[in-house]
DNA sequence: CTCTTCCGACCGAGCGATCGCTCGGTTTAG
DNA sequence: CTAAACCGAGCGATCGCTCGGTCGGAAGAG
């Protein structure tokens, strides 16, 4: 019996949308040539567009598929943890946390990327990006509601929460002096003490 | 006598950096071409390269100018302040905070487009990165050793301070719902949270 | 003062290379 | 035999960049 070693990913990409995904990371969207995405997916120029329509439709599945994965495991984990504020805010910071230090390629596009995709795509991506907010904000004001949470700026500092975990993507390293479980730890304790959680 | 307009911005970039400069934000530097560029600052392409090398030179020009100006602004409001690391504390969260909400377009690119770099200017740029890290780093240790800071994990919360200032540029908007003091207000009291300020 | 020279600022046209993408096939699995 | 999977070659467009100039104003010569 295999050992699912992508933990984060619910859902694995398809080999050229991994490859594309590796290339974007590395060079951008715009600075990404369908050449080396093809030469990276061990396929000719035609073989791809067997597959995808476009390298803009390439980005917008990689997009939506990093977006949908974070979503579905923040739901995830907070239908697995206790009710009370802190247990749901400790739930969905760890997920953040961990999806952006493990998952650090999609997690990287996904707010990298934004302007480079159609109008539309972009629109659809945006909203994805509110509710993935909109999960903390909630949590938050449901703290700060049970005088469980005492910042005085729910608002700002869930988004300032938000994007300290979304940064993580920038600079973690799975062989760096952090383990994952000190990250997580640390990230649970000074995500805390931004919010004012009592004790 | 004339009032300065431009309070986060030493010294002003030339037309041409400063056209190249909002290419990049909207488009990226691979997204953009030289000709935009050029019609953007109202020049032909020949002319721009009367007065650059090249457009990685642009680059490395727009992105340099926004680290040393952030860097020395930096410097001016640490020695502008008290001396008690609460007041460092401040003055540095405060700098960086109106740095990326008022000079977006420069913050913005100095994250965005590192991988665009040449080898050696991302080298230069990351060192220079690191530097301003350090200076938050430095008065965070300050505080902590003289009690005053309780943090159990002041590397941390250092690098989530820079983190959640440096991504106001992403989401800030002048005429949005909140006006640049009551910003820089709100950030300075979830900071002091972050790191946990006494009182 | 005029005339000549010079130089920095600028541009129309276009170079070779590469871009995203497609045509007209062949190969391969069932 | 069919259909999905795949590829060599190459299309038109655009890329970064440059060639060979024009032009106006400052500087020097008479």
């Amino acid at each position: 019996m295999a050992i699912d070693t992508t933990p984060s990913s619910l859902t694995p990409l398809s080999p050229i949308l991994e490859a594309a995904q590796e290339c974007f990371v590395e060079q951008g969207y715009h600075g990404t040539s369908i050449r080396v995405i093809a030469a990276r997916a061990g396929l000719s120029v035609p073989g791809l567009y067997h597959h995808y329509r476009s390298k803009q439709q390439m980005l917008q599945d990689v997009m939506k598929h990093a977006m949908t994965s974070l979503y579905r495991q923040s739901e995830d984990a907070l239908a697995a943890a206790e009710t009370d504020p802190l247990a749901q805010f400790n739930a969905l910071v760890g997920c953040l946390v961990r999806f952006h230090a493990f998952e650090r390629a999609p997690a990287f596009i996904a707010y990298s990327e934004i302007r480079s995709l159609d109008e539309e795509a972009r629109r659809e991506h945006i909203a994805r990006r509110d509710a993935q907010q909109r999960l903390m904000d909630q949590v938050v004001e449901a703290g700060v509601a049970a005088g469980e949470f005492t910042t005085p700026h729910p608002t700002e500092a869930s988004r300032a929460i938000v994007t300290m975990c979304t940064s993580v993507a920038q600079w973690y390293r799975m062989d760096g002096p952090l383990t994952p479980d000190e990250l997580v730890d640390r990230y649970l304790a000074i995500a805390r003490m931004t919010i004012g959680a009592r004790g």
